[in-house]
RNA sequence: GGGCGGUUAGCUCAGCGGGAGAGCGCUUGCCUUACAAGCAAGAUGUCACAGGUUCAAAUCCUGUACCGCCCACCA
């Protein structure tokens, strides 16, 4: 074996071997509980970022660690069409040829589009397998499938014939930029510095009389039909009823009292904007207000406006409309001020909201059953306090706008006919069919050019994926799946939607809990991104660290609820634990040459520290599986971490070493066994989280006969299937377990007081050990060898009280009193330094056990177990402090 | 304006009613035949602050401060 682990070596022999294999496939034939996740599907224009990364790692995880457990494990791959983005890149791709999408029409575009997908769309497909994710391939999905489509038809025609699916006109969040409306989720509020704008109206008829209105938009006034005012603001109050007429328009409007008008806001009038304002809107439906749109779709102004600004851009004309009114002595004054304003998500410009048709879905109604299943525990969310925000959105959710004005997506299933009637259906013909019955002959039918919102089509993914609408085997089997794993960011986009089509639809959760990971940030809790250049690519993390380094260094990060902080040296810490676990295994195989299997050993071969180590492992065990259970990923990775390496590798390995030389054959037998059986057991715990260098592993040692269970029987031939490590109460020996640490005490407090003179570690020395008692000299007798070889030491003597060394540095553990005998000169001053230290730390812990134990409500209101062990503590302290006080006086002797 | 999360070692974070922990970093000594991507030993804390509950509080409650996020509003 090589000195160092080398990944490149490694991930992808194996990848291709499970492909091969077949290992990632669940079948509806087995038996066993299905567990499932269906992957978030990233977008089709996706390339692998971190956060993916954290998300596949997580989900892998528990896919492998179930099929390990026996369950049928099955996992959903898939893609999504990623409406805007995907249009996007093609658009720009085209821009690069000088053509629009306008110029070469909706059906080479799409043509194009979906070349680009054949051509360059899902790299992340593929990236996914670098990281050593193993879904199902067989059960790939794209949001535009034909059966996917199908499902999307069938909801949107079911909706709509329940009323829960309608079409609106009304003012939408209008994206410039993309000419398309998009929801309230696609809107981002951005703080910036803008001016506050007062201008003045003339009244009319009245005598050189103004009314001034303040906005941020003044370009909007072109499109003012009101002025509203505060019915009981005595400033205005005369002017109720008047008209202004609109400067540069010289349109005449009426000043009409609106309770939305505030008195304490800007002049406390109000220019009322029905067209392009989503307050004076309301405003204006409520005073019969006219609605002038003043914007075409890319917000130049348009034919509705005086002929000096029409095509201009809506801040070409704010420029001017300010110069205007200032020149026209109607500008009161200008005052920056710093606001909100709507940007698209997308496209970074500013959102105009605009009066059109779209598609909405009346999401209050289908809200509650979403609500009820969560407070009901249908659904958990983990973290737990994230269902706050989840019902804080949905009991307050608006109609979600479904409409796009794009040409990649699923078309709305709507017709037209020739008098604007519309025919919704799951088809043309059907839509004809219809259409024939409803106005008695055969007529033509226009179909909605708009699509659908990309999110309608995921909210339908994790019964879609399944075959819905089609009762397949794998919708009755893997519906409801079994958890979602997600960051916050999508809970309202996604999750929500999910929960509200899946109780609709299929009349069950589409999930039973939720799990949210952070977001995954700079060392410095910076967001990454590409303009800050803070990006961690884990594909080129892979490549310098290997994916287990990457997948392990996820997953130790993952605590619940924050957000993680990755740097590179993190991952490097990490990627030395994958090393440390080659180097352990490679000690192994030097020592299994020849070495005979099928001989087996009793349990009464084994060791104290055999026992220990077992014991160790069996906690260890238990760990692992609960923490998976509960999505407490941190805690796995750390458990497996450090038993492998502390206790494994630090003590258990060299304890061992002297068996492993010795000439006793039964010993050796018994050792080896022992090591093997601990470490493809460690391997196994590791494995959902480290696949490959554990696979790579057991590979190696299944040549030397090393054999695992598989979960369908004996000799699994790949670890992947192989059963995962049960907790086994007869493995815990507590009595072998406690002897051990307390040589381990015995050991580090003789290594201490080597480091302490700088004895170096080839420089032989004596030591005397004063046990407290007969049942500790006992396992210092017993331990004799153990500690030796532990603490580098020729030979120790066990002194009885009376025959302490004179002259000596001594150290004081709980029922053994540590000396190391000093030839030369001890530094007094500085042995004496170390000692008070000694006694300072003890005497505080000892203050605090006797403080507890002087009061009466501790002793009578404390569970027994607790003032038990208080006192066990206290009589530990106290022989450790009386027993350095005593070194303690001798040194000043020797002084 | 409403809500959520955080504040523990130099850094990153566990712990969430009964002995303040880990990793990284730091100090010291070691190339000890698995590993220097390593081994051994060590130092480091008003657990943000103020009250309260309790025999017992980093942990539970109330409030404050600061950091971060989400939602809503802004003429």
């Amino acid at each position: 074996m090589d000195k160092a682990y080398d990944p490149k070596k490694v991930e992808e022999r194996l990848y291709a071997e499970w492909l091969d294999k077949g290992y990632y496939r669940a079948s509806t034939q087995s038996d066993k509980v299905p567990f499932t996740i269906v992957i978030p599907p990233p977008n089709v224009t996706g390339s692998l970022h971190i956060g993916h990364a954290l998300d596949y790692t997580i989900q892998d995880i528990l896919i492998r660690y179930k099929r390990m457990k026996g369950f049928d494990a099955l996992w959903v791959p898939g893609m999504d069409h990623a409406g805007i983005a995907t249009q996007m890149v093609v658009e720009r791709e085209l821009e690069k040829e000088g053509l629009s999408r306008i110029d070469i029409g909706k059906e080479a575009f799409l043509d194009r589009v979906w070349k680009w997908k054949e051509d360059s769309g899902g790299v992340i497909v593929e990236q996914l397998k670098r990281l050593g994710a193993l879904p199902d391939w067989d059960k790939e999905r794209f949001t535009l499938d034909e059966n996917l489509s199908r499902a999307v038809r069938k909801v949107f025609v079911y909706l709509y014939d329940q009323g829960l699916i309608y079409k609106d006109k009304k003012l939408v969040n209008w994206d410039p930029k993309l000419r398309t409306a998009i929801s309230d989720l696609e809107v981002e509020q951005k703080d910036v510095e803008g001016s506050l704008w007062h201008l003045m109206y003339p009244i009319k008829d009245g005598d050189s009389e103004f009314i001034t209105v303040a906005t941020t938009r003044p370009e909007t006034m072109l499109g003012d039909t009101a002025v509203a005012v505060h019915p009981e603001d005595e400033r205005y109050k005369r002017l109720i009823g008047k008209s202004v007429v609109l400067p540069l328009v010289g349109r005449v409007i009426p000043i009409i009292a609106d309770e939305y008008s505030d008195p304490e806001k800007g002049s406390g009038a109000v220019k009322i904007t029905p067209a392009h304002d989503f307050n004076d809107f309301e405003v204006g439906k409520r005073h019969n207000l006219s609605m002038i749109n003043i914007f075409d779709e890319t917000a130049r102004m348009n034919e509705d406006v005086p002929t000096a600004y029409r095509g201009m851009d809506r801040f070409q004309a704010r420029k001017r409309i300010v110069d205007d009114m200032q020149s026209l002595g109607l500008l009161a004054k200008v005052e920056k001020t710093s606001h909100t304003l709507p940007y698209g998500d997308r496209s970074d410009v500013v959102i105009e909201p605009w009066l059109t048709d779209q598609w909405y879905v009346d999401a209050k109604k289908l809200a509650a059953r979403a609500i009820s299943a969560v407070e009901d525990g249908d659904i958990s969310f983990v973290p737990r306090y994230w269902e706050n925000t989840y019902f804080e959105w949905l009991r307050n959710v608006e109609p979600w706008c479904i409409s796009r004005q794009l040409w990649w997506g699923h078309q709305i299933p709507a017709w037209y006919g020739p008098d604007g009637q519309v025919f919704v259906a799951k088809s043309e013909e059907e839509a004809l069919e219809t259409a024939k019955d409803h106005y008695g002959n055969e007529v033509e039918l226009i179909r909605d050019l708009d699509v659908l919102d990309t999110w309608f089509s995921s909210a339908l993914w994790p019964f879609s994926t399944l075959g819905w609408p089609k009762l397949t085997p794998e919708l009755k089997k893997y519906y409801p799946t079994s958890v979602l794993v997600t960051g916050f960011d999508i809970i309202f986009f996604w999750v929500a939607r999910m929960i509200m089509q899946g109780i609709k639809f299929m009349g069950d959760v589409p999930f039973k809990d939720v799990y949210i990971h952070g977001l995954i940030r700079d060392e410095k809790g910076k967001k990454m991104s590409k303009t800050t250049g803070n990006v961690i690519d884990p594909l080129s993390v892979i490549e310098e660290n290997g994916a287990d380094a990457l997948r392990f260094s996820l997953c130790a990060l993952a605590t619940q609820g924050r957000d993680i902080k990755l740097s590179m040296s993190t991952i490097q810490g990490y990627r030395n634990f994958i090393n440390k676990i080659w180097n352990a295994s490679r000690f192994l195989v030097m020592n299994l040459e020849g070495y005979d299997f099928s001989l087996p050993f009793a349990e009464e071969d084994l060791s104290n520290y055999d026992k220990w180590i077992i014991t160790k492992l069996n906690y260890t065990i238990k760990e692992v599986q609960d923490s998976l259970d509960y999505y407490q990923f941190d805690k796995a990775a750390s458990a497996i971490y450090q038993f492998i390496w502390v206790d494994y590798c630090n003590w258990y390995i060299e304890a061992v070493k002297p068996e492993l030389y010795s000439g006793d054959e039964r010993v050796k037998q018994k050792t080896r066994d022992v090591l093997i059986k601990v470490l493809t057991t460690s391997l196994q715990l590791l494995h959902p989280i480290a696949p490959f260098i554990t696979e790579e592993l057991y590979q190696r040692l299944r040549e030397f006969g090393v054999t695992l269970n598989s979960v369908e029987g004996s000799d699994s031939e790949s670890i992947v299937k192989s059963s995962f490590p049960e907790f086994n109460r007869d493995h815990i020996f507590e009595h072998g377990y406690r002897e051990i640490e307390f040589v381990k005490g015995v050991v580090v407090g003789i290594r201490n007081l080597r480091a302490t003179i700088r004895v170096h570690p080839s420089e032989q020395v004596r030591v005397v050990l004063l046990p407290e008692n007969d049942v500790i000299r006992e396992y210092i007798e017993s331990n004799r060898e153990l500690i030796l070889n532990l603490a580098t030491l020729s030979k120790f003597d066990i002194a009885n009280s009376g025959e302490k060394p004179t002259r000596a540095i001594a150290q004081v553990n709980p029922g053994v009193e540590i000396f190391l005998p000093i030839e030369g000169l001890i530094d007094i001053e500085k042995e004496s330094e170390r000692i008070r230290r000694e006694i300072g730390k003890i005497t505080k812990e000892l203050e605090r056990a006797e403080r507890k134990l002087a009061s009466a409500g501790f002793l009578s209101q404390a569970p027994e177990g607790v003032v038990k062990k208080e006192k066990g503590k206290h009589e530990q302290l106290s022989f450790q402090k009386r027993k350095m006080l005593e070194v303690f006086e001798k040194l000043q002797e020797l002084n």
